[in-house]
DNA sequence: ACCACTTACGTTTCTCGTAACTATG
DNA sequence: CATAGTTACGAGAAACGTAAGTGGT
């Protein structure tokens, strides 16, 4: 004797005690009424109760078999969600996603990706860090993270890398700056004004200074230093401040904005932005399904509509 | 491919989880390694993910099967929990059962009863009435009571009638009451002092004052009529009025009563309580248990100790 | 006599174990 | 080469369907 109930044994329970017969249930199962009989058997068994009273020549349920249409239906429930639950968490439209990218994409990539994303995918929670390259990949390396896109990232035998979008970052003043009256601007003309910039680690800032170190000129004059890189071409909207970021803040990337580029050769940083994940670990249905976003529309999403 | 869960396999599933090797599970749950493959096999197909990477050689839940872990364990709890509740059901040691009685019944029978049938079926409810024989009678027919205790059912073939135990109604004083101090008490001389008695419907007065007028004498003169049974003896404890009711009520049946049995033959009414149930209808476990309870039982507690 | 459930029995389907196979450290 | 998981296949168990049986209306 079975000592465990079987689900199945439950969904025909479920129609017999419904109906009340056995062969208008099997007509709805598409059984035959003997395998009814041997199914409301198998449950008295198991039970070791009876389920059905045999009155004249129908069945009736017993108290006992009352309580168990109830806790059949639920059994039933939960375990029909649990198999959709597991079903779409292995096509990628629910679990857990933990990306990390860099401010610039945070902002002119990430609110279209996850939209998209989420279209097909409403029962997918996202967790998305913004932060510097250097963080990102040590992140994503210790498994806190299931991919980055960022720029420069060391390549070796535990990552995949995919380019996703190319980007410049250039100088960007206030549309009012005087600095976009002059002509023939030059690296030097740039010392004259004061600056916004990132910490001296940040890639973008790294990279500024060694153009005018190589020229033989003075770092800029930094103003404002700050990390919330975001903020940076809000904070110079207003002023006589330089900043230097992606190009996507200038107008007319971005519609009304009151930044304009000071365009110079010297300073446009071209950079390409990776896509990163380690290679053998396991990777979500949802998070794979990102990937794939990323790697087929991601250049697109991020240059916008 | 089957489209609905198994519960065996998703408590093998359970067990290769937490052990997170196949033949670790294998030997826990005295099965061979292939067996639980092909749990684990069944179990992805059904679904249509997959639950473990195999790394190395070994395997690892993936993000679905660890939510599947969290599934399988609450339905197999639920599955548990269902087997034991409709079990209990089934032996009687739970559920609901109505029954009713006359008040000397629910005094003298009922508390020993349901403490003895309680020790063993504790989930059980009951709804105990009181009430005379002929509302009892109509409850029971109208399948409002699944059993009484009671006097004079009239027999037919829907009822079954068991006697339980034996009762014999008397008159009843105070033991300071001036009648038991005279001797060769007669039916005339009670009729020297007032009474409690119950309506005239129920059964114990009709006889009294059946008695009386059999013998050409008139009915006692009643001081107080309540049909609150029960509360009979304790309203002449302290005063010089007679009641007839049943003997149990008196000492030394009851330690410590202050009442005595004005003992005379012609006022000793003997009658049977009878276990009354429907035949033909379904009765739960837990009725049939205390049916038997009182069947076998039923005289010795109401005997009392 | 008919209807509804049950029993009997042969067939099909499913699960499990044995043994051989594959892959990893 | 030892270990862990998989594949192949046959034996046994379980469920189902057909057909005959039982009981009530």
């Amino acid at each position: 004797m079975a000592d465990q109930l079987d689900l199945r044994d439950l969904r025909y329970f479920e129609v017999i005690a419904e109906t009340g017969h056995l062969g208008r249930a099997a007509k709805k199962l598409f059984r035959t009424q003997p395998a009814l009989t041997g199914c409301v058997r198998r449950l008295e068994e198991t039970l070791g109760t009876a389920l059905f009273e045999r009155v004249g020549r129908g069945i009736r349920l017993t108290s006992a078999g009352k309580a168990l249409v109830v806790r059949a239906r639920s059994l039933r429930v939960a375990a029909e969600e649990a198999v959709r639950e597991i079903g779409e968490l292995g096509e990628g439209v629910a679990g857990h996603v933990r990306v990390g990218m860099l401010p610039t994409l945070a902002r002119f990539l990430l609110p279209a990706a996850t939209q998209l994303y989420l279209k097909d995918a409403r029962e997918v929670t996202i967790k998305a860090v913004v932060g510097q390259n250097d963080v990102l990949a040590t992140q994503l390396r210790a498994g806190e993270l299931d991919l980055i896109v960022s720029t420069a990232v060391r390549p070796d035998e535990t990552i995949v890398r995919h380019p996703v979008c190319e980007d410049e970052a250039v100088v960007i003043a206030s549309r009012t700056h005087p600095v976009l009256r002059r002509k023939n601007v030059t690296l030097q003309d740039l010392l004259e004004y004061r600056w916004v910039l990132a910490p001296e680690v940040v890639g973008t800032r790294e990279w500024l200074e060694r153009e005018f170190q190589r020229r033989g000129l003075p770092a800029p004059k930094v103003q404002i230093e700050t990390n919330l890189i975001l903020m940076m071409p809000a904070l110079i909207e207003q002023t006589e401040l330089l900043t230097f970021t992606s190009r996507r803040h200038v107008a007319p990337f971005v519609a009304g904005s009151r930044l304009r580029e000071v365009a110079l050769r010297e300073t446009t940083m071209r950079r390409r932005f990776d896509l990163v994940y380690r290679k053998d670990s396991y990777l979500s249905p949802a998070a794979l399904r990102l990937i794939a976003l990323l790697r087929e529309r991601g250049e697109a999403l991020f240059k916008g509509p």
